[in-house]
DNA sequence: TAACAAACGTTATATTATAACAAATTAAGG
DNA sequence: CCTTAATTTGTTATAATATAACGTTTGTTA
């Protein structure tokens, strides 16, 4: 039988680490370039880690950058809900970890009578220190 | 002085009249393909006419397909708040309209100090049809 | 009608992502 | 331990998505 995967492999964890010591999100292709000296040479290979660490919950994806950055919150373990603020000026991207937001969220249901178990929430505006800058 | 354009293009005509027939959200290449005939043979002229209609409302680009769909909603005049339901199965994708939702994400704020102005929202499940299927 | 902004056309190229195939590694059951 | 199946890896090639740079044309308005 097959069990769904604990470990993560060799690959999966050199590209896990560089994400997890980025100050923001990377791009896939700056995760090669950085992951280069590692023995990783192909951008296949960083994607299919990728791919298995988003399923994995260990990282997500910012849609709108096709970039992709660490799962700060423990507790999101399959990450199915997601909730992002990106900043217009400095592009600084954090996730956001709110229970009531994620509570309406997961409950809400339109008249389209579907059941929603997946969601990804992308906020833009301006931070607190670009909001001073202006 | 400047003024906002109010009057649409020939090439943004051309592309928002295609993305309106659609039936559902339509990928930019896909987009050229059925241009062809009317005389936009590049990429950089649909994309410049897709950057355009997103400006002006009239068409929201679908991040997690990098699609695009039209805006139904006429009240959506500048559209910096968008919600949508996509099927994981048949791929249908559906513009969210509801007012409790828009107001609740309008209004949110964390502790980060952002004010929000702007903001997606993709949700993923099955639809009404797939999940009879199922 | 001069001046400026916006849109257009075109070629080239950058960026993001996947297909296909074979070899190596890992996990689990007998 | 050995076999089998699944996963991961390595590699080359290519598909799909998007923008740079340049010069021309069109439209608006003072």
């Amino acid at each position: 039988m097959t069990q769904k995967q604990e470990q993560l492999s060799k690959n999966q964890q050199i590209v896990l680490s560089i994400i997890e010591r980025a100050k923001g999100p990377l791009k896939a292709y700056s995760i090669l370039y950085n992951v280069q000296k590692r023995g990783i040479k192909a951008p296949l290979q960083v994607y299919r880690a990728l791919e298995k660490l988003i399923e994995a919950g260990k990282i997500h994806k910012i849609e709108s950058k096709n970039a992709f950055i660490a799962c700060k919150n423990s507790d999101c373990e399959i990450s199915k809900t997601t909730a992002f603020s990106i900043c217009n000026n400095c592009e600084h991207v954090k996730e956001i970890k709110n229970s009531k937001l994620s509570k309406y969220l997961s409950n809400f249901a339109d008249n389209s009578g579907m059941k929603y178990k997946k969601y990804n929430l992308e906020f833009f505006g301006l931070c607190k220190n670009c909001k001073l800058k202006q």
